[in-house]
This record gives structure tokens, sequence and C-alpha cells, in this order.
DNA sequence: CAGCTCTTTCACAGGCGGTTCACGGCCGTA
DNA sequence: TACGGCCGTGAACCGCCTGTGAAAGAGCTG
């Protein structure tokens, strides 16, 4: 069963989402999203921390089967990716996965060096 | 609290590995392997303990028999081992047993013992 | 209808990953 | 020692996946 979500507040990190309100406030200020770009949002945060794969993505967000060639989801995350990175540049929030679809988590922008 | 029953989740020391989410966490830390890489990594984790031919392991992860020649898995072995090794130096995973095939289980690296 | 925003599609480029090759080490055996 | 099977490992080849800017289409508002 679904839990009570009237007034349900996404977290993650400097993020906060607030899906009934169609809002997103990042560092506590308010960032304007499209629909499709916060519905895209919304479901990765809730899914945050597992990946979901491309078909799981757009059954969640425009809601039918995606379809071969459509790169839609690519464009959207793009177009997400922009804004939450010109909010948050110092948090790297969605991750793509290869193969596998794209996971959501706050994580450093700048992990230490990799040699 | 929430009850997720499809959630398949294989321990092996530091180790964890969600099948149904294509995840794979080392102490906590999101390891990125690529398809190829996963499917192997919990072919062999739901073998653990046992050794597995390389005829059964190429025939659980490609899904057809290993042709003659085919080095394939030698390949794929050594790349999940680099990502496991970097992320787990203090564990061996992976072990050989030559002439029969691969064994999957968590063991000290360095035996103090030894000198 | 005009003008705007949002969504979808298109096209190109770069990077990643799956497969195969090639070389070398290790270990038995003749 | 020489040979051959088995395995580790770095790298090349090449197709596919993904990032990204831009054009085209759809919808809303006045």
């Amino acid at each position: 069963m679904e839990a009570q979500r009237s007034d349900e507040v996404l977290v993650a990190g400097e993020l906060e989402v607030r899906p009934q309100d169609g809002l997103v406030l990042a560092a506590g200020r308010v960032l304007t999203l499209s629909v499709r770009e916060f519905q895209l949002l919304v479901a990765l945060v809730r899914s945050a921390g597992r990946i979901v794969s491309r078909a799981d993505l757009y059954e969640m967000v425009w809601g039918g089967p995606l379809r071969e060639g459509d790169r839609s989801i690519d464009v959207y995350v793009h177009k997400v990716r922009v804004k939450l990175e010109t909010a948050l540049p110092q948090t790297r929030f969605i991750h793509t996965h290869v193969g596998f679809g794209y996971r959501f988590a706050p994580e450093a922008s700048h992990p230490l060096h990799i040699s």
C-alpha cells in the first residue's frame, strides 16, 4: 500500500522535492522545471539509490512502453541535469550506468582525484 | 518500514549484490560494472563456495555453449577481479582452480601466518 | 492568428563496452 | 631442455550507447 503522500517531501542533499506542490527547492531556492522535467525528477528521486532502466523510467513518466529509438529520456535527463548542475554545481545527482539505466544519488562532483 | 519481497540481496563479506537493481556495493559504496561484468559476478556469487566450470559459467552468462578457444570468460574474470580488488584490496573473491574452473568465496588476501 | 513555451525528433560525435588477438608465465611431461 | 596446455593480462577493433545542440511539431494564451 502507498504511504500517505499528501505531504510528501523528498530530500536529497541540498535538493528538496514536493511532488504534490510541483515544487523543487535547491538550497532553499525555487527551481523552475517544466512538467516533464518535474515528473522525471520525481520518478528518479523516488527510486533514489537504485538503478532504473530507461524502459521503467519511461513507463513511470510517460505512462507507456518505451518505443525503439525513442530518445526523449536522454534529452530530459540532460535538461534536468543542466538545471540541477546550475543550481548545485558541487553535487552530481543523476548517474549513468551504461547498459542499465540511471541512478539518482547526491554525490560530490569532484571526488578526490583518482590516479 | 517498507517490506520489499522481490528484493534479493546477495552478501559476501563486504560485498553486496542486488541482481534486480543491477547494483553492486563494496563496503557500502557503489561499484560500477558493465552489463557482462555484472552478469558474471551474479553468476559467480549465486554459485558461491562451489567450483563452476568455464562451460557452465559461459552457459549461465552468455546463454550458449562455450566455443573452442573462446577466452571471454578469462577476460571478464580479470575485469571483475580488478574492480573488486580496487574496491576491497584486503579480500580475494574469485579463485582459480586450474583445469576445473572458478570458485567464488571471500577470503583474506594475505594470510598472516605466511612470511 | 501571432507568439510563446514545452515536447519530441533529428543528427552528429565521442566514449564505452564486448570480443578477439597476442604475448608471456606457470606447470606437467617426455 | 623442449614442448604443449592452461591461464593472466594488456591492447586493438568496432559497433552500440549516450550526450548534446538544434530543428520541427504540438499546445496554450491572448
